[in-house]
DNA sequence: ATGGCCAATATGATTGGA
């Protein structure tokens, strides 16, 4: 079963690019954020007619997660908890069905907090604050989790392009990075560093400054999972050829093939 | 050598992204 994530940057802009990345590589969930559009508007139909059962929790404008699965879904719930006055659309979480049990996803869509030393580089601490709160709750159940999205983290300096250019960003500042490091040391896997150790594995590229044609990439898009996931997973991927598509999102899917069987 | 984009919003400059 393969599980993908992916930051498509607009659903509306996106949607030719993902039916056909859809039927090229056949992920069986995908967990999608910056959709931008509210729930009415989505394109929900073309997607189903891909085969694909489609939960949202989106906005206007901005922000907006998506799930895309060929299961069913047992349970859809939005939001992180531990902020009632958060509306921002980022957090979606669901449980399907495998022949192996219950298996929980979580489509994330993380803060990007810059500027520091701002309202939104608090607001994104604190966002990774609940999430360090969230997560041993599900790691209680013991079951196969999978924390799927665009964290805006960079871990580590093999992860980015230019460390030294980005020393002082909330994406790689120390605070970012140590809660980052917190939440892996809860007992979660990062799924492409569980498969290669290798530098330079980028999710994005930004569309400024010919950082795509000169690969000033970032590591940014993750795949956390709980040790009932890690046990069964088998292969890693990061589909870097649709970055060089007509009208790409600035983000590429990340993948992660599982022993789970659809029931 | 330098700078370079994209999307949403009621159609023009702003906001947000990373």
């Amino acid at each position: 079963m393969r599980i993908a994530s992916w930051n498509v940057n607009s659903i509306k802009q996106r949607l030719g690019n993902l039916l056909a990345w859809l039927s090229e590589t056949r992920p069986d969930i995908v967990c999608l954020q910056e959709t931008k559009c509210v729930d009415d508007a989505f394109p929900r139909e073309a997607i189903e007619a891909a085969g694909y059962n489609v939960a949202v929790h989106g906005q206007k404008t901005f922000n907006g997660v998506a799930i895309l699965s060929k299961l069913p879904f047992d349970e859809v719930t939005a939001r992180l908890p531990g902020d009632p006055e958060d509306d921002h659309a980022r957090f979606l979480e669901a449980v399907v069905s495998t022949r192996e049990g219950a298996l929980r996803i979580a489509s994330i869509y993380l803060p990007n907090g810059n500027p520091p030393q701002t309202e939104k580089y608090a607001y994104k601490l604190k966002w990774m604050e609940r999430l360090l709160h969230y997560v041993p709750q599900r790691l209680a159940l013991e079951e196969p989790l999978i924390l799927a999205g665009d964290y805006n983290v960079i871990p580590a300096e093999e992860d980015v392009y230019d460390p030294e250019a980005w020393r002082g960003d909330a994406l790689f500042l120390p605070d970012t990075r140590a809660r980052f490091r917190a939440l892996v040391h809860l007992g979660l896997t990062d799924a492409v560093r569980a498969a290669s150790d290798a530098p330079g594995l980028y999710t994005f590229w930004d569309y400024q400054a010919g950082a795509w044609q000169r690969n000033n990439g970032l590591r940014i898009d993750h795949l956390l999972l709980s040790p009932q996931a890690a046990d069964r997973l088998k292969a890693v991927g990061i589909d870097k050829f649709m970055r060089g598509r007509e009208r790409p999102s600035d983000h590429v899917p990340v993948w992660a093939d599982f022993a789970f069987k659809p029931r």
